[in-house]
DNA sequence: CTGAAAGCGCTTACAG
DNA sequence: CTGAAAGCGCTTACAG
């Protein structure tokens, strides 16, 4: 992996500017211009705007045809300071580009839509130097932070708890932080991956997870290893590499090669089980499913891709996503004064990476 | 891809509920508890958190410290409101999963707090039947929006138009659109795909890009096929396939039957380029480099996997990042009143799929 | 350098 | 159902 200084050449920095004419901004309309316009008071005007006040149908039809000729939007900043609610809720993710987390934000972000709440990001340990700093989305007194990142920082948590805003785990349960969270069922899912290796004669399985320990890997493990031994009456091992693919290869490579019969691997992630189909069949010429099965979990794009047709859990992320954003509403609301923990079941999406024998 | 009721006995979901003990809040601290507590007026109190403002060093230090001691935080609402700036820049994004934009979104946040602003989700045609809605997050008046989606909705366009809000399009521009953006130089980068080639001994090449056609991409292509034929004398010929990976193989697989001669394709996407190597290896039993030679676009982190190791381009999001934030603000600000148009340069990166010959 | 006061654009009791 | 008025927590001329 080089660039050549060859095309050095070629490099440049293109810049094209053009004048265009920039419009000094019109003084913005408010609640006043429009029950001018309408002919009523600013108060009405205000009520019009807020669902549930009891507005005339015919002085609502007014204000409404005014605030349209106007082009009118309610300052969010105004009703804010006086409802002392921001309706905003802060997302905090990992920085790790992992492909699932753009889709989930997105559905995060379209579900607070649609209840007239706003995403805003929360950006967290960007920089070690200013880890300590309060992101300045802080400063909008956020409702309520959905977090889906696996380090979540202590300091952020403390924040929440000090200002008294309720958060809510995404798909993950960071250990020593106690709040709310809606994850898979990852226990279950470990039974089912048991259970199918199981059901596809698998004798020797091992779980191949990455270098941090988390809670929901834990619990896969655990429901896998105890339901393997229960139907076979072998132990499971345990191979901790690592969750980027290029770090996790070597200590693949090292597995392989010390334990021969091995037939089933069950993967903490999909990207992990890539690396190790890629080795298994690349570095020492096995078969899959023929001489080992892989069961990954995530299901990301490239597990049906031709070269991977991977057996793998899908988690219902549309699912997290609106029962996470119902939780943190609920909680804003005082609707839900308690904790919430909420287990969603995983599915197994059986690709070729398996294959049944009994 | 199917999944089992067999399994469906272990499918259920778990709630748990825990009391916790929640606390009213307490009224939050003002401006003026801060006052108070430092025996100043307001307005000093306010000052002192206004950069530049001119305060005595002795005030200033009485200040901050009863802030600290009451954990003080000026309220963004009331400031956004007397100043009329929000502080908040506007993020349209893809929906696509493309793992790129998740880094992409990190870099634009942390560059934006580290200069005082925010970053918003902007969730945008999320729903086709609520396409016509405003999303709630322009009730606060984003200062300016920074776009990286490809199909930039034009209603946002306007939106933006109508509010006098600047928009910068990140990495790609839409047609029909007028603004500043910053993407990379697709058209050197086309240009140095085809010198490579030339250099790595290709007779015939395509360019492999998917259905919906972009400036961006035309521009590769663009640079591409003039470059080639200045240097072989030979035209190359466009692939039309799929930007998602499975809808192109059905393209791919008919035109690796019908063009056998072809030993160099450049493709708009990493993943486009992984597809081809898929089906050019499984299912025409090609060998790469060696009959014929892959570049791709992105750098996505599969290129580096065993199975592909794919020469192709990296885009500079960094910089990409840095610099649309810096245009936004500087439009912001009044400090740039033109439209700027800026090209970074996109980096080879040399990997396995092509391979020198002169 | 500092304080008193007006004002930003809303919401919300309070009357009527 | 509607209006007048107070108040949310800041910033910013204006004096001093």
């Amino acid at each position: 992996m080089n660039t050549h200084p060859f095309y050095a050449i070629l490099f440049s920095v293109y810049l094209f500017k053009v004048n265009i004419f920039m419009n000094i901004s019109p003084p913005p309309i408010t609640s006043k211009d429009v029950a001018k316009l309408a002919g009523v008071s600013q108060s009405t005007v205000s009520r019009v705007f807020i669902s549930g006040s009891s507005v005339a149908e015919k002085t609502k039809k007014k204000v409404f045809e005014a605030a349209k000729t106007l082009n009118y939007r309610p300052n969010a900043f105004a009703r804010s300071l006086t409802t002392s609610e921001s309706k905003l809720i802060g997302l905090v993710f990992p920085d790790a580009d992992y492909p699932i987390h753009m889709k989930t934000l997105q559905l995060i972000s379209s579900e607070l839509q649609k209840i007239g709440y706003s995403a805003v990001l929360i950006p967290w340990m960007v920089n070690e130097q200013e880890q300590h700093s309060i992101p300045n989305i802080f400063q909008y007194r956020v409702d309520g932070v959905i977090a889906a990142s696996a380090t979540l920082n202590k300091s952020l948590y403390e924040e929440c708890e000090e200002f008294n805003i309720p958060i809510v785990q995404f798909a993950r349960v960071v250990e020593g932080t106690k709040g709310s969270h809606v994850i898979s069922d990852n226990y279950a899912a470990g039974q089912i991956a048991a259970n199918h290796f199981y059901h596809c004669g698998v004798k020797s399985a091992a779980y191949l997870t990455g270098n941090v320990p988390t809670f929901t890997n834990d619990e896969r493990n655990a429901g896998f290893s105890s339901e393997f031994e229960d139907l076979t009456g072998q132990k499971t091992c345990v191979i901790e590499a690592n969750y980027d693919y290029l770090d996790s290869l070597e200590m693949i490579r090292t597995f392989l090669s010390e334990n021969k019969n091995t037939d089933g691997i069950f993967c903490a992630t999909d990207n992990l089980a890539m690396a190790l189909m890629d080795i298994a069949r690349l570095e020492f010429g096995l078969r899959i499913p023929e001489d080992i099965q892989v069961i990954g979990f995530d299901n990301v794009p490239q597990t049906e891709w031709l070269n991977y047709q991977l057996t793998t859990f899908k988690q219902d992320f549309k699912r997290l996503a609106r029962e996470s954003v119902k939780i943190v509403i609920d909680h804003i609301t005082k609707k839900e004064t308690s904790l919430v923990k909420l287990m969603i079941p995983a599915t197994l999406i059986e690709r070729k990476t398996t294959q049944y024998k009994r």
